[in-house]
DNA sequence: AGATTCGGCGT
DNA sequence: ACGCCGAATCT
């Protein structure tokens, strides 16, 4: 093992560790590569004793400021970090390209949806380089002992729009398909356009671990901009029948039936490529006789 | 297999 | 010029 001098990265939360090694050898001789990694896990069995456990996600290896967002996700805005350094560098916001000036709607044919930005969170330069929580203890005050990690952040009103025109799509770009929402999935606020509400819902199933309701407050149909609840996506309060939880568990059946039948047959094409092979090698080899 | 390292594409 | 990530190489 070369000498790794991981040091402590302020800006990122509690444990995160920077490393740079130097290029040795080569035409880039000379340059760096920055990785970071990210903190142990401690599990606590017995309060007294603690222990890293090896098959989760400790200590994994970063090498890009992507992967890096990909996984903080919108636990920490890395609008502003810089990734060679390491720090925050405040004043250097998302350089988009002064698109929706001319035409907002190229968004959904030519440009691409901007995939580096972790979603729910604030693309303005906050005035805080880090969550903050400020602890004054005054008689009777109750003070959050814990000072993890603001677990919520600011978030921007109508943020959905932003997902205006993502779709799924292959290596050559070809679109793969679209879906379709039920009937009664009404969309809330600017732009109830069908594909954002399915962006909004499908992002708020997969960040939220709580109950995904919609907008219950009526008051919100009227005036969003103030009733909005943040934390549910733009979208009309709604409910789910048992019909449609039953045609749904059908859907997914059908699919892992599908799936399954691809397994099998991958399996079986890889299995005999094998023994042909195996027969190739066979017949070549001087002990075949031939 | 996983980690390390450099090349080279795209911007 | 540099960020990012594929893939050759190393362990």
């Amino acid at each position: 093992m070369m000498e790794k001098k991981r040091s402590d990265c302020p800006a990122l939360p509690p444990g995160w560790k920077k490393e740079e090694v130097i290029r040795k050898s080569g035409l880039s001789a000379g340059k760096s590569d920055v990785y970071y990694y990210s903190p142990p896990t401690l599990w606590k069995r017995d309060p007294k004793k603690e222990k890293t456990v090896s098959n989760d996600p400790s200590g994994k290896k970063f090498r890009s400021k992507p992967q890096l967002s990909r996984y903080l996700g919108n636990k920490v805005d890395l609008g502003c970090f810089d990734f060679r350094t390491g720090k925050m560098m405040p004043g250097k916001l998302q350089k988009s390209k002064q698109r929706l000036r001319h035409d907002p709607l190229s968004l959904a044919k030519g440009g691409k949806p901007d995939l580096n930005t972790a979603l729910p969170i604030r693309q303005t330069a906050s005035i805080f380089k880090q969550p903050v929580t400020k602890v004054t203890s005054h008689p009777g005050n109750k003070v959050k002992a814990d000072l993890q990690r603001a677990s919520e952040q600011p978030r921007q009103l109508f943020w959905e729009r932003r997902l205006k025109g993502l779709q799924s799509s292959d290596v050559t770009e070809e679109v793969l398909r679209t879906m379709d929402l039920p009937i009664g999935l009404q969309g809330v606020g600017p732009d109830s356009s069908g594909d954002t509400l399915l962006s909004a819902i499908a992002s708020a199933l997969h960040m939220s671990s709580t109950p995904i309701t919609g907008q219950t407050a009526a008051a919100a149909e009227k005036n969003p901009a103030i009733w909005l609840n943040t934390s549910q996506p733009l979208c009309r309060a709604f409910t789910v029948t048992d019909e449609q939880i039953r045609e749904q568990e059908l859907k997914v059946h059908q699919a892992r039936r599908s799936l399954e039948d691809a397994l099998m047959a991958d399996g079986l094409a890889r299995a005999a490529e094998n023994t042909r092979e195996q027969l190739e090698e066979f017949l070549c080899s001087p002990t075949s006789g031939l």
